[in-house]
RNA sequence: UGGGGGUUCGCCAAGUGGUAAGGCACCGGGUUUUGGUCCCGGCAUUCAGGGGUUCGAAUCCCUUACCCCCAGCCA
């Protein structure tokens, strides 16, 4: 493992226990059953990818990276009717975007030729047979887990009726749903799996690849270890609801006398306050709940992505959370820790105003001056921006008390604040308008106190961010919170979009901020200081320069005003 | 009630017969021109429960309980 990788395990420590399929792999690399691995990642492109898979991906190409090897990325297409180039283009792009490179791009489909010639071969070995029954019929004969299922009345059939059968179920002549090739194995099986399962079904639907040359299509029983066999997988990982599959998975490759990968099982990771289905990612897509897959709320890659996570923080994330087999509940506070972490150390230091509220300083008699600041006090070679300052200024309505309680370090009347990288001000004078509204604030400056230079001699608890009035820009500003009031809403009573958090955005239209942000560029990530990281959104045009929170800072004062 | 998988701190997670790592969260304290960062300290006499084997058990055996998955021509 080299340094650098070292430092980026949790907690900064330099060791970290083997999960138990990297356990495995040792043993069989120090065995000499493999001299390399060789691992995929399996996605079926019919939905974005989301932070559930992102642990696969960290773990499949993870494995790679650390023992010789390497990893392919194979889209899991056999079924057209859900599936889109679109979402093709989406997962390499969210794959490479993670920072991980596959050997080899590859589709199940590219295997259809040879997956149809395993059928005809299961078939010839009376292994497997053409089934008239509709699915209701299959689903009546398949038993129970408890009971045991029936033959099907076309379990018998010849051989050669079987060739010819499935032949023409390939050239088209039967409708959809009509037949089946089932595998012949055993309808009184203990694990349901095993009893006689569909292996290619009639659809008449045209594939984002394939296009219109097949009627017929593999299911995923018969297509993903046969994929992952014709590619030498050695290490096939997948998630634990197919643990009862692998006795077919098995089966069919020793049926076949195929190349035998092997299939090891995961528990998928759970975040709390969201949800990780594609089918139900979909839905808030389609009902637009949300604005898109890429919505800064929504788990996915390209959300997260818009959103402002960097690549090293959800590797970060993936390698904290760790790799085991009993079901989990990830709290999703680990995925902000790591972006804070990561962002702490490269983001922009920029002031931004949310709720305006003026300050005159009263005997700021001078010009106008420019002022510095420093873009990264975590990087010391991160340099120095300008600031400009002058009479008027605003700072967070928040920021002011006209009572403040004890502790309260911020602005109020005779109180005095540091404004970062400027002066020290005291309040003086609160003016209100008619409704008795604060309208703006009248302080004075003391003018030894200037940033670096300070001779006053005076102390003060709190620091305030601020923007001049004069040369202040405009801001929109986007905050996000967690898309489902729940922890899990899959587990609640009813559908699980009446748990939507209807808080989960909220617009700022009047934030203001330092002129240096007109220059804000896209891959660029900011901290405007106490209040959080931000980076700019792809709504942004010319006239209109909006900022995504990507995740608050902590706030040490709510936690105290709890109390 | 069949089969399979699982149960270690609030949440993740090490541990593989020699006497409970680590991270997040939380709680104290220090530093600080971000109530941020950083630093220091605290946080499971106990491993779902009960028996047993052993000098010694989270680890081995027996037993009970609970959770999850399997009856798509989805993956």
């Amino acid at each position: 493992m080299s340094e650098e990788v070292k430092k980026d395990l949790p907690g900064g420590t330099s060791e970290r226990s083997l999960n138990f399929l990297e356990e495995i792999i040792e043993e069989d690399l120090k065995s000499g059953r493999y001299k390399s691995i060789v691992t995929r990642f399996p996605p079926e492109p019919n939905g974005y990818l989301h932070i559930g898979h992102a642990s696969s991906i960290c773990l499949n190409f993870g494995l790679t990276k650390k023992y010789p090897g390497y990893t392919n990325l194979r889209f899991d297409d056999t079924n057209p009717v859900t599936e889109e180039t679109e979402y093709v283009d989406s997962i390499k792009e969210d794959v490479k975007w993670l920072g991980f490179e596959w050997k080899n791009e590859r589709y199940a489909s590219d295997y259809f030729d040879t997956l149809h010639g395993y059928a005809i071969q299961l078939i010839e070995k009376d292994l497997a047979y053409v089934d008239d029954s509709t699915s209701d019929e299959m689903a009546a004969m398949k038993g129970t887990p408890t009971e045991p299922g029936s033959n099907s009345p076309y379990r018998n059939r010849s051989i050669t009726e079987n060739l010819d059968l499935f032949a023409r179920m390939k050239a088209g002549e039967f409708p959809d749903g009509s037949k089946t090739l089932r595998a012949k194995i055993d309808m009184g099986h203990i694990n349901m799996l095993m009893r006689d399962p569909v292996i290619y079904r009639i659809k008449h639907a045209h594939h984002h690849r394939t296009g219109d040359k097949w009627c017929i299509y593999p299911m995923y029983d018969f297509a993903h270890g046969q994929s992952d066999s014709i590619e030498e997988i050695t290490h096939s990982i997948c998630t634990m609801e197919f643990v009862p599959h692998r006795e077919l998975y098995d089966w069919l490759i020793e049926q076949l006398g195929i190349y035998p990968s092997r299939q090891y099982e995961f528990a998928r990771r759970n975040i709390n306050f969201t949800v990780t289905s594609k089918r139900k990612l979909l839905q808030l897509v389609t009902e637009k709940h949300v604005t898109g897959w890429d919505d800064p709320r929504m788990p996915t890659i390209s959300g997260l992505r818009r959103r402002g996570y960097t690549p090293e923080s959800i590797r970060d994330f993936c390698d904290r959370i760790g790799v085991a087999k009993r079901e989990n509940m990830v709290d999703v506070g680990v995925l902000e820790f790591c972006v804070r972490e990561h962002l702490n150390k490269i983001a922009l230091r920029r002031m931004v105003v949310f709720d305006p509220l003026k300050v005159v300083i009263t005997n700021y008699a001078g010009e106008d001056e420019i002022l510095h600041s420093e873009n990264n006090p975590e990087d010391p070679n991160g340099g120095v921006r300008e600031i400009p300052f002058s009479k008027e200024i605003y700072i967070e309505r928040d920021d002011f008390m006209e009572v403040a309680p004890k502790k309260y370090f911020r602005l109020a009347p005779g109180q005095m604040v540091r404004l970062k990288s400027a002066y020290i001000i005291k309040c003086e004078e609160v003016i209100k308008d008619a409704e008795g509204n604060i309208t703006e604030l009248h302080c004075t400056y003391i003018p030894e106190s200037k940033s670096g230079s300070d001779t006053s001699g005076i102390n003060v608890k709190g620091t305030l961010h601020w923007v001049s009035l004069k040369s202040s820009i405009s801001l929109e500003i986007r905050e996000y919170d967690r898309l489902f009031k729940v922890e899990d809403p899959t587990d609640e009573e009813g559908d699980f979009k009446e748990y939507l958090n209807p808080a989960s955005l909220k617009v700022i239209t009047t934030a203001v901020g330092e002129p240096a942000l007109a220059n804000a560029k896209f891959d660029d990530r900011y901290q405007f200081i106490r209040k959080g990281y931000f980076c700019l959104d792809k709504d942004t045009s010319s006239s209109r320069i909006i900022f995504n929170r990507t995740v608050t800072l902590k706030d040490g004062w709510a936690k105290e005003q709890k109390k």
